[in-house]
RNA sequence: GGUCUCUUAGCUCAGCUGGAUAGAGCAGCUCACUUCUAAUGAGCAGGUCGCAGGUUCGAGUCCUGCAGGGAUCACCA
């Protein structure tokens, strides 16, 4: 049993018998002890002073002694200020240490025969995939990775925004302005060459624009409509997507072509095809780089008409109403939440539509227990709406589903802003940490008898390990400052620190001779790392489930990062091959093996590799 | 304006169901490599936890109000 429960139950038996009450184990505050005292866990006796009308530190006293005499896993105690402090008996620690030592699965749990879905990344085929893109990913990821290790079937799956104006706009202008060059004849990354594209795009738009605001039809526009406490340039800011949508040629262009591939156009749906197919062969390059997968792609092509038949049948159902000009709305004021169209006057679906669709079909063709739609925090309003109409809809599925939101990423002055180049490129931010991770790599000697290959691979786990480290270390749900600059970094709280505990611990393992293991359980008078350390490993366990039970892989990433100091302290403080005997160096050894097992499994649930040396 | 969210050291972040003197890392200043990998360890310095009330034996944590930042409130996706 955890021997949290096994303390709970003791201290629950101690006030029963000490004073005649029955309490339940969510009264009892049970704490790990403060390192500066003595002790493994702390009982927090304030809240039993009106059961035993007694002064904390008696209170503290009497049950200390009833717990050491009464249950055998608690070896001493002491009192400070109304805190119990417990200590756990050394054989305790040993014991679970011999259990688990070479048991690499540890913390994970068997099949539960529960099935969750994880779709994330989700990104829009006109463009490269940027920095917050990668922070969606390595979230989506590490929440596949964790729930998998607590037994759940996992389903990893994007929706790929394939349609709509914006890679409209790319076709376009490749069409008009690329005279047939290719990724292939300009050796330019796919999914980066239909970006080049879409910028082209904007910037001949945004010159047929300028033009046309000095021209004779944009000046009288301009004196028509402009209010008298508005400045010319915000005037044509504001107006800009109007001109797109009225006047631009360009724009007329390109929603012509949105048009043409509705109606399932030929040439614009080759065309269509070919684009899409470069972006996909780019974002596989990223994907793999970064290490991840998925099990299923739903593309909206596919899937931006479904959802129509439901909100027929659900407006049937009167959960829906219709307004006069044909327009369909659910009404959720009472829930605050507003009224929220789901379908157009002209009977075409929204975006709020296809979801709902979406989530049916999704249902239909997995049936998860739970979904976890992974998508930033500027979308929560969407997702309560979405989550709210589908459990008034009595779908069976409403329950599982959660919204795994998490905040922008801002650099150190500011957004990113496509518009004014600070958009910060996946691509080009892997290659630069892993250059990074090979330079300082070879700067510290280390690596010199590896070969070329062997280097390369080293430095791509390192690089990865500071860039995704950096980013799950901070809790989903917080915007957080991007500094490029540190996100290399490879000293202190970082992926690389965690990596070089295991590494350490490798070292000594290739170097260790003896086989034969002497009795670790002749070790006697572990140190306060010692147990310390032991401590931390027992609760790995139980990080794995809260990480999923919030959706917080930062979790994780902290406690990989404490269970490596605390390790790196202990490896400083004592010597495990050298050890004062036999049986400590059995310990030791053993200690070191499970911390090594439990940081690659920790570091695993984050996608993060660990090398052998560094 | 409505709703949601955030505000902790110079910077980036922890702080679980309320508990002991609020913790890390970076940056700054010291010190420790003839030792199992110094990508490490030890130390110094750095805080009126945005502000004001309230609940409590006890509040960074819960409640209310205020200030400041962000998001959202499209017949866009």
């Amino acid at each position: 049993m955890d021997i949290l429960n096994i303390l709970k139950e003791g201290v629950a038996a101690a006030v029963r018998e000490l004073y005649g009450e029955e309490i339940g184990s969510d009264k009892i505050t049970l704490t790990t002890t403060r390192k500066e005292f003595e002790g493994d866990y702390t009982v927090v006796t304030f809240a039993f002073t009106r059961i035993a009308k007694k002064k904390p530190d008696d209170i503290a006293q009497e049950m200390g002694e009833y717990l050491v005499a009464n249950v055998e896993e608690i070896s001493a105690f002491n009192v400070i200020k109304g805190f119990l402090n417990l200590s756990i008996s050394e054989t305790f620690w040993k014991n679970f240490l011999a259990d688990i030592a070479d048991d690499e699965t540890f913390g994970r749990q068997p099949a539960n025969g529960q099935k969750v879905m994880v779709e994330y990344c989700s990104p829009n085929t006109n463009k490269p995939l940027h920095l917050g893109h990668i922070r969606n990913i390595l979230l989506g990821w590490s929440m596949s990775k964790i729930y998998d290790a607590l037994g759940y079937e996992v389903v990893k799956v994007q929706i790929v925004n394939d349609r709509g104006i914006a890679i409209c706009k790319s076709m376009l202008a490749w069409q008009k302005f690329g005279e047939g060059e290719t990724p292939e004849s300009t050796g330019i990354k796919p999914d980066h060459f239909v970006g080049k594209w879409y910028v082209g795009f904007e910037t001949k738009f945004k010159a047929e624009y300028a033009a046309w605001q000095l021209s004779k039809a944009g000046q009288e526009l301009l004196a028509e409509k402009k209010n008298e406490k508005q400045s010319a340039e915000a005037f044509w800011k504001k107006y800009k997507n109007t001109y797109f949508n009225d006047y631009s040629i360009l724009g007329n262009e390109a929603r012509d072509m949105l048009l043409k591939w509705e109606a399932k156009d030929e040439g614009v749906r080759n065309l269509w095809m070919m684009m899409n197919s470069w972006v996909y062969k780019g974002f596989e390059g990223t994907f793999e780089a970064l290490g991840v997968s998925f099990d299923k792609l739903y593309y909206e092509s596919d899937t931006y008409l479904l959802g129509k038949d439901i909100i027929e049948q659900g407006e049937k159902d009167g959960i829906f109403f219709r307004k006069e000009d044909g327009s369909v709305w659910i009404d959720l004021e009472e829930r605050k939440l507003d009224k929220k169209l789901v379908l157009r006057s002209d009977g075409t679906s929204v975006y709020m539509t296809q979801d709902i669709g979406t989530a049916k079909m999704r249902a239909d063709d997995y049936a998860p227990d739970k979904v976890i739609y992974v998508v930033g925090n500027e979308q929560e309003y969407h997702f309560k709406v979405l989550f709210e109409i589908l459990k008034d809809l009595k779908e069976p599925y409403a329950d599982g589903l959660h919204h795994l939101s998490y905040g922008m990423v801002n650099l150190p002055d500011g957004k990113m802003k496509s518009r004014e180049g600070t958009v910060v490129d996946a691509d080009d931010l892997i290659a630069e940490v892993v250059k990074e991770a090979l330079a300082q790599g070879l700067d510290r000697g280390e690596l010199e008898e590896l070969s070329k290959e062997e280097q390369t691979e080293i430095a791509t786990f390192t690089g990865l390990a500071s860039l995704k480290f950096f980013i799950l270390k901070v809790k989903a749900e917080k915007t957080m400052v991007f500094d490029p600059k540190e996100s290399v970094d490879m000293q202190g709280q970082t992926g690389p620190y965690v990596q070089y505990a295991y590494v350490r611990i490798k070292s000594v393992l290739r170097k260790n001779e003896t086989a034969a293991q002497a009795n670790m359980s002749d070790y006697t008078g572990l140190s306060a790392v010692e147990k310390h350390l032991v401590q931390q490993v027992y609760t790995y366990p139980t990080i794995l489930e809260s990480a999923a039970k919030n959706y917080d892989p930062a979790e994780i990433a902290m406690y990989c990062y404490n269970l490596a100091k605390s390790f790196h302290k202990f490896f400083y403080d004592h010597s495990i091959l050298k050890a004062e005997s036999e049986a400590a160096k059995a310990f030791r050894l053993q200690l070191s093996k499970a911390v090594a097992n439990t940081l690659k499994s920790g570091l695993d649930m984050l996608g993060i590799d660990m090398p052998e040396r560094m």
